[in-house]
DNA sequence: ATTTCTTATAATTTTGATATTTTAGTATAT
DNA sequence: ATATACTAAAATATCAAAATTATAAGAAAT
């Protein structure tokens, strides 16, 4: 159950779906049961379907129609694309932040930044990153938002962050593991310090350095055995 | 009333509305009347409030909790952004198809181009252009589509075509009216003849020089009085 | 005149129920 | 054995109406 104080309102749902939609809470390919789904929200049928046809058009959530909704299967080809993508645009929304961003920009990567590491050094340490995880992921996500924060196009940044969430979900277990996040700090900081020397080509390409390991398509556990019906 | 033959199910439904967005049939800025939606369908309240919460995921309709649906303003800064988003988007996919689309999307393409000039020289000699306006919509839309059709993408294919979506939602009646189809019939063979010889950065270049009279923000015209409520 | 409060109306959201379609299991025939 | 046809159960789609919330219009107060 959900319903903390006030409501589990439409939006609130959404969103709680989102989360676990890109946490990889559900498993891969599986069936959504919407029924069960409406139980575990105490809502009607018709606003879990609501809720999973707009989760449908932002490519989290399979539809057929008759047939019901499921979860994306994990796919290696998929994964390169979203990161092919990622690239794009991320490099584009970048640049454009560079070039408009300012200092108040400047600032506010930095920050992010120190948030991200501060998590990142802090995982390390401990066997079972755990509970960390989560975080790990909000600071991740937020330290790229912020990078093409000031890009003064909300069009970019509303598919970036739909690309995004999309990228998340196809990521594998294994990338829970971190024997890359070591890795993943150089890279962070080497962005943060080619965005702040203003180099935009150079900006780019630590872009395109940090997300190239996802384009090889060996990142890709091996498959699980099939779920659902 | 729509009901030829069968039932106008679900997705027939979106489709039509997706359409009706598309093509300027709404005023910008308008209020959408649920309930005129639904007499005209013949359907329920339910199946259009699901029908336009999918539409607004894909940008094509703005949503506000509790205070229902509006079709988008228009919005020189908005085209601008899309018009940016669709040269980066449209010039990769082009870079990727002429590497691995071969004879045959090379074929696709001149086939989509020689029903694009087909219908933009018999427009040309029209006075009023009329209905002709929604098949070279089409082919237009065809065209740069087919222009990207080999990258071997499905996402960016994807993203693609939700941001031409929303671009056409954001032309002006101005853009209709054929000042510029000359300038548009040499664009497009110029784009042709750049991806049939391979040039990558010539065809770049050249979607970018076809896209970039809206980047300037002087496309738009005047904003009309404010409709709706 | 302007603001605030009240009320009536209209729009939106959610629901519970019904109709339709798919799925799975069983039996029958090839 | 394999395939086809039938049936019951489950899942999905659609609906009409109830509950909630916003909007507009008028009345009272500053």
């Amino acid at each position: 159950m959900l319903q903390n104080e006030k409501m589990a309102y439409d939006t609130d749902i959404y969103r709680e779906l989102k989360k676990r939609l890109t946490t990889n809470e559900f498993l891969h390919g599986a069936k959504i049961r919407a029924e069960v789904l409406r139980e575990e929200f105490g809502c009607s049928a018709s606003s879990v379907r609501e809720i999973l046809l707009r989760l449908s058009t932002q490519g989290l959530v399979n539809f057929q129609e008759q047939r019901g909704f499921r979860v994306p299967e994990r796919s290696s080809q998929k994964l390169i694309e979203l990161t092919h993508v990622r690239i794009l645009l991320e490099g584009e929304g970048a640049v454009l932040s560079i070039r408009q961003g300012g200092v108040s920009w400047e600032a506010q990567l930095a920050a992010a930044h120190h948030k991200l590491i501060h998590i990142e050094t802090r995982i390390q340490v401990l066997d079972d990153p755990g509970e960390l995880v989560e975080i790990w992921f909000d600071c991740e996500g937020e330290f790229h938002q912020t990078l093409i924060s000031a890009c003064g196009s909300g069009t970019l940044k509303q598919l970036h962050s739909q690309v995004y969430a999309q990228f998340r979900q196809q990521l594998m277990e294994a990338d829970r593991l971190f024997d890359f996040i070591s890795a993943n700090i150089k890279q962070h900081a080497e962005i943060l310090d080619a965005a702040l020397k203003a180099d935009e080509a150079l900006t780019r390409k630590r872009i395109h350095d940090h997300l190239k390991r996802h384009l090889t398509g060996k990142t890709i556990a091996a498959q699980p055995p099939p779920s659902g019906q």
